[in-house]
DNA sequence: GTCTATATCTCGATAGAC
DNA sequence: GTCTATCGAGATATAGAC
């Protein structure tokens, strides 16, 4: 994994063991004895890297969040019509979780404790940012609502009905593979298919309609 | 609450306890001294009643879960169009989640360590029954594309769609109102309008089109 | 059944050798 | 830098009086 900073060997092997952990288990129920044994190291050797399990927590959450929220942030292009902005935030979504499976659990893991350290991490890196993902699909929608490109609708809940309908293959994906039968064999193939389909949905859900029924 | 259980008024109240110190703090942050204190007795009695914190957890648990199933799993009707069935299955949905804002997050736990318990449950529960709501949501959606009113889509996408569009509200909440101002205010107001925009969206994307774009 | 007091244990953190 | 050994805090669990 690119973790695009210096770490030494041994410093990377823990902060990925710990990555691992933390999104198994959350900052309480991960052990240091465990991560050590995922590293191939010994405890002793966590607390010379990293002094303590917070400030290893902390390292961890703040790399998760720089993926999460500033590369989904950045470089990203507002279509000229909201359907390519639409198309181009459910693929970079899906690509960003698909490479990094743990980490909408990782993510939960903090908000299920009322997201302590997330909140914290939106104000200081997501807000101050203008060219945000959520952002750009506010304003994209807005603008294509004015064209008529789209009927008048809520952003907000539509961002939240996008993100929503991407996520929840991922945290859902042990139940819904209990559920459907084949899933887990088929998942790849499942999953191409689901960025056309939510695009298909959301979208023509939000154009103008025919009159019928 | 109804427990459903004959506990008696102080195992009761220490299940409570237990129910809202879980959800805030998972299985390892949960601390049985806290418990105890916002049952009103002490830690020992706990014990006497429930024998170990892994014991009382599982209780916790179970209960939680067992909610879950009934109410998705039981006394739903198949609407005559599927356009009922689906208004039906986010009402539901949503109620259930309203009713125990602090479900996707025990739920979410177990799923994040590869969700022993809940894929027990889901065999032991769901899947041997058959009018449970996901299979209605599937045999409702194929007949409506067979009756023509809907498009061919594929159900299984869909159900993933409508079910993520219904959780992330919730799940994702203290995320949202960090970055949506106003959320955490207007909550309820929200959330109404939340139901019909997602069967808006949803339904709208499944009929037939007009031709534009 | 409920409490106080205490035993036992788990786990993060440190000391010190190499 | 890395290990072994150990400490000490804090949490679960038990004993025993009432």
């Amino acid at each position: 994994m690119d973790t695009e900073t210096p770490y030494s060997e041994t410093e990377e092997k823990i902060f990925l063991a710990a990555l691992e952990e933390f999104s198994l288990h959350g900052k309480q129920g991960a052990r240091m004895q465990q991560i050590a044994d995922r590293a191939g190291i010994t405890k002793a050797l966590i607390h010379y890297y990293f002094r303590s399990k917070d400030r290893l927590y902390e390292a961890v959450f703040a790399f998760v969040v720089r993926r999460y929220f500033i590369n989904i942030g950045e470089n990203i292009q507002p279509g000229e019509h909201f359907a390519d902005t639409l198309r181009n935030f459910i693929d970079r979504y899906i690509d960003l979780l698909e490479k990094q499976p743990a980490l909408p659990f990782f993510i939960l893991r903090d908000i299920a404790e009322g997201a302590p350290v997330l909140s914290a991490k939106i104000r200081e890196h997501l807000l101050p940012r203008k060219r945000n993902l959520p952002f750009l699909f506010v304003s994209s929608f807005e603008a294509a609502v004015a064209s008529g490109e789209i009927r008048q609708h809520d952003p907000i809940q539509t961002l939240i009905t996008v993100m929503g309908a991407c996520i929840y293959f991922f945290a859902g994906f042990p139940v819904l593979s209990v559920i459907i039968p084949g899933l887990k064999r088929e998942r790849a193939r499942f999953l191409a298919e689901r960025r056309d389909h939510i695009f298909d949905i959301v979208y023509y859900g939000l154009t103008p309609r025919a009159e019928n029924r």
